[in-house]
DNA sequence: TTTT
DNA sequence: TTTT
């Protein structure tokens, strides 16, 4: 189908240590258990609950398993962002099961850590979190710039230029 | 937990009717499926692909089914955003199995309808689109207002009076 | 227009205090300025580079100004999603200006505090982070339950009952 | 920073035709110009209002801009997923002006056409849609498989070969 | 102005 | 300037 987007973003913490593999091709897999929870009063009895949900997440991308063995542990809080994806297997009887997944792809999710951890290592190429928009490249050309909607913008002022001093 | 977001965000289209049914308190439950696609060409083979992901959807904010039940059928095409819930259940011979659905909840939830159809049937309440930023109440408060940041803010311009002519 | 959408998703530290006024009517209303930045090795001279970008958030929802007068000082990690706005205002020469800002809304809007901080202050309301999903009410009714698609949808477990236990 | 998110999601309609230009670089700069709205009814009179917004919009990705330049029209209803950028540019009296944009880069920026136009031109490569899951590769390794998490996942099916056929 |  |  043309015309879909498929995107579910998660804040969460770790329930285990990522468990990675690796494949028959050679690349890796990192399954991740992730738990987001909500708070609420009940309405009736006036108490406080609390709702956790587990996530099951699959990471293929090796620049982002190469983070997340780095300095992924249990208890740490991601962003994550990526696609529900559905898979049959069959159980141990022959029976067919379905599996839903968040499932990270290189170009098609990212992850960032949100607490401090990260960076503690001598990585020199990873600064302790936001790996995803260090893909390579300058992350611009940034500088549409010129004034006017459509008047003649400027040569492409580069990242790291133009907004230091916002004035707010 | 503290500090969490679960968000699921989706554009697809349905593969069939809505199903609508009334729960025992009196509210209703709505069951879409709907399918999101992707394209890719075989790198091997050169062949283009696709692959259709189906998802279960289930809405529990009447307003959002009252939309539903007049116009959406099977084929429309939809903005989504819910919340990722795995839900345990027993099939018939007693097993237990989960199914992970996208849970759209009265404020923690948006549909928008993407396709022409809608505002068809005298529907004066509901416009053809996107009931979700129709619950009530002035969308805004709008203007934060005034110049600077801190300095002191206006009274408050209200929806609707500032941006008919931004020049770009 | 029907069939729009209008999202910004930003996580990021706030540079400063939240300035917090009350409005004419009453209201309250929360300007924060949040940075975002990202990381790049630039191709040519391989050095790390790092580019950071401010955003005028600005909150007209009460229930979250509370939280933010309680718990949210300068340096604190948030996640925010508002709405994109754009304002005209007129600086002391006349001259129109316009500023574009993130704009959070009742109902409209989310925030989660995403580092330890919080909680502090014996808020017993307010367990330390992820308000927005506090508005009220029980989150759910959450359970469509039940097996099949269309199958007799069960009674509606309610949060809290079914997750802590889900096998991976 | 380490650990922030800067996220835009759209949808509405082009307001004119988009406008594309050659930088000095020989990259291409393409400006969108995209409208959403929301309605309300107002508590105090009862009147339906409309606001719209306008969104300055501006694509870096010569693989987007090819899709722009060949389906992309005046009225034509995106799916736009960018980043805020705040740029400065000096007004004809020489003084310093503010612009905020959605910024489209290559790998981190998605655009998705939701109208059935495009795909009419032979174009073999772009069926119609969502351009930006269409990078190349196959889009996942898909298959995490297996049963258990932790379990031994399988060879990697590949997408496509698996849920045409999910029950709900 | 933040943060790492 | 769009769209409904």
């Amino acid at each position: 189908m043309s015309g879909s987007v498929n995107k579910v973003i998660l804040v969460g913490n770790l329930g285990r240590d990522p468990e990675i593999r690796t494949m028959q091709n050679g690349g890796k897999v990192a399954n991740l258990s992730i738990a987001t929870s909500e708070n609420w009063r009940d309405r009736q009895t006036g108490e406080r609950r609390e709702k956790t949900e587990w996530h099951r997440v699959v990471v293929f991308d090796d620049r982002l398993i190469d983070v997340i063995e780095r300095y992924v542990k249990k208890g740490a809080k991601l962003y994550l962002e990526g696609q529900l994806q559905t898979r049959k297997w069959s159980d141990q009887s022959g029976q067919e099961r379905y599996s839903t997944e968040v499932v990270l792809q290189r170009y098609r999710g990212e992850m960032t850590m949100l607490d401090g951890r990260g960076g503690g290592g001598g990585g020199d190429d990873f600064a302790g979190g936001n790996y995803e928009r260090d893909y390579g490249g300058a992350p611009s050309g940034g500088g549409s710039s010129g004034g006017g909607f459509g008047g003649g913008n400027a040569p492409a002022p580069g990242p790291g230029d133009l907004d230091d001093d916002i004035p707010f």
